[in-house]
DNA sequence: CCTACCGATCGGTAGG
DNA sequence: CCTACCGATCGGTAGG
């Protein structure tokens, strides 16, 4: 029972998710998310210390995520780099779509979190883009792949996947959309 | 003279256009604006009428620019379907790098615009993506595209473009970005 | 978890 | 364009 039992702070933070996707984090009071829950504003305060700390949660927990999933991609060896960007294009997807209300409020409200998180978020950023370019450059050295200039690719593919929090629909299964991406960067378009 | 002159409203709207980008539109208040070119609070209303008149300047006018950078394209008959999308990618590119900050606004501010400025952007969007589609389905008819799925790789193509908007650098000058993203989706990585 | 409240700040207005 | 101000709301706290 009790494993499956949501505590009051996980409602709490899902709900903040939730107000702070649609609302904005700014735009969200700290008593719009106590209607939401039910409770009085100042009741809020005996689980979280402040309207910080619940960005800085969820913040945290989708950019642990992204590179868990670039941890696990690069772990693997004894495949081809064309398969390794595929997975590591599939499990950033995954992070996306498994919780696309976290991962929206990661990308359109970290600018708010106060340091020193915000810089702290800006390294994970930047460390997870090196991991995931040094993908394409293994691609490139192997001759496998061509590539002009990877930071640049590298942007174009992560700003391509990032978009997808704002799509109005899919069209096509979630768990599909990593291999299409994959495909449209690999082969391109061109008959 | 009075050609080149900024007039105030001018230099509001450019204000207000950075304060936005940095801050957020809920998070830039009028006296920040106020502070920001030199007056106080109350004396801007005597150039808008409001706060929300600001943001759906910004929003309508870089929506504007995007439809007219297509309409232009589309309007051109004698030239290849590729020639046409990186075009059409160009034209985009143009659009955000020109005025990066008014882009940035446009992208992660309009959710804030009240009806019916909300509903009518969002038609404005819909409208776009449906012409940049059309390329890669004429694409597709005259067999020079093999693609699955266009509307799937229209938004993954234009994901990509506007997260420009949140590169901290680019590894080549603006003007060369379209051609390296229509190149990247045209031809693809593979060797 | 509630009641009652704090000082600060918000968008906007009246009158000059 | 300024001064002075409006009611509403903000994040957060004390005491129970």
């Amino acid at each position: 029972m009790s494993l499956l039992q949501i505590s009051r702070l996980d409602e709490i933070l899902e709900t903040a998710t939730n107000l702070f996707k649609s609302k904005g984090y700014v735009g969200t009071s700290m008593r719009d998310l106590a209607d939401a829950v039910g409770m009085e504003a100042g009741s809020l305060y005996s689980h979280v210390d402040s309207k910080d700390e619940l960005l800085q949660h969820i913040c945290f927990t989708i950019a642990g995520r992204f590179n868990k999933e670039i941890d696990l991609v690069l772990s693997v060896t004894n495949c081809s780099t064309s398969e390794k960007l595929e997975s590591a294009i599939n499990g950033h997807v995954k992070v996306i779509t498994e919780d696309i209300n976290a991962t929206s409020v990661f990308w359109n409200e970290w600018k708010y979190l106060p340091e020193p998180h915000h810089s702290e978020l800006s390294k994970l950023q930047v460390v997870y883009e090196h991991k995931f370019r040094s993908i394409l450059d293994e691609g490139v050295n192997s001759g496998e792949f061509k590539i002009a200039d990877t930071t640049f690719t590298t942007m174009g593919i992560l700003s391509s996947l990032n978009g997808l929090q704002k799509w109005r629909t899919y069209s096509m299964p979630p768990e599909d959309l990593g291999s299409a991406f994959a495909a449209l960067f690999i082969k391109g378009i061109k008959n």
